[in-house]
DNA sequence: TATTGTTATACTCTATAACTATA
DNA sequence: TATAGTTATAGAGTATAACAATA
């Protein structure tokens, strides 16, 4: 990619892997705290957590328990909790999975999904407003980054877990 | 920026608006997760809205409690209770502020900062170890991306707040 | 015995409503 | 009366420890 060490070269930047870890620390945090209180604003009464798990059970089809509490980075008991309260409203069904009846297979009712497509698409376009004022090349940039980021982040399971 | 729009051409993508929403939230809870956990592995006892607490006030002298509650998203009895706990760990100082007795002025004490590095410390090097794997170009866009989201989020107040 | 999930218990986080003190 | 913060109350999120059921 020489093009890439071309403009690194002509916009003077001087980019190692502290630096993005300091900015990225900094930075997140604040993209985290907008997303939040958009879900929340959305008004349809879901928590951020109660967010990600539907997204979870929503793409992995009967999902056992523990991989739901692994993709979110919680314990077994609390993501226990977190299920409890997406069954009481409707939004998941809990069923026993077929090959191994200490398992559980979750999945995600009709109306979590209805749910989900309307709090995620509210969210969405809250996010999209906010990037109005940005260039084709910076939201290149932007795109770019998430990409390379989802590779780093999804794969890390952070050392001790 | 010619060179960036050639890149992009080259690299056939194809990145508006609603695609970088996609990407960001699909992506920032991946990485917010991974904070969080090394937050906690840091093993000094301290939580991610302590941390970012600690953050806020560090960098702004004589923060009013409000102020602190606005960065975070945070109602002003969600802070309270938060700085009750940064208080009683001695982590940090409530004073009343000298032009309103209304107001306080939140301060950090030497144990907070102290705190505050340390876990910073560890968490920014967690992240740095995590990007191992990523070429200099790869750092220099993600870099790049997460100037361009502080510049946007964190001045993006979202509506209704 | 090891694995999967739940219950028990105890915190922290967070909101809304009601209140106090100051301006 | 309006503003800054706290207290009251309630519920969600989260952990560790102990337990039950299954493999």
């Amino acid at each position: 990619m020489l093009q890439s060490a071309i403009i690194a070269k002509s916009n003077n930047m001087k980019a190692d892997k502290e630096t993005c870890a300091r900015e990225i620390l900094e930075t997140v945090p604040a993209v985290m705290r907008f997303i939040r209180t958009q879900i929340r604003q959305s008004g349809k009464g879901v928590t951020l957590p109660q967010f990600r798990t539907l997204t979870f059970i929503n793409r992995t089809p009967d999902a056992p328990l523990s991989a739901a509490a692994e993709h979110l980075g919680l314990s077994n008991p609390a993501m226990s909790r977190l299920v409890d309260g997406l069954v009481r409203s409707g939004l998941v069904k809990r069923s026993a999975a077929s090959t191994n009846r200490r398992q559980l297979a979750l999945s995600i009712t009709p109306k979590g999904r209805e749910m989900l497509e309307c709090v995620r698409g509210a969210v969405r376009s809250q996010l999209a407003d906010s990037m109005d004022g940005l260039a084709k090349e910076e939201l290149e940039a932007v795109s770019h980054a998430m990409t390379i980021m989802r590779a780093v982040f999804d794969a890390a399971k952070p050392v001790g877990q």
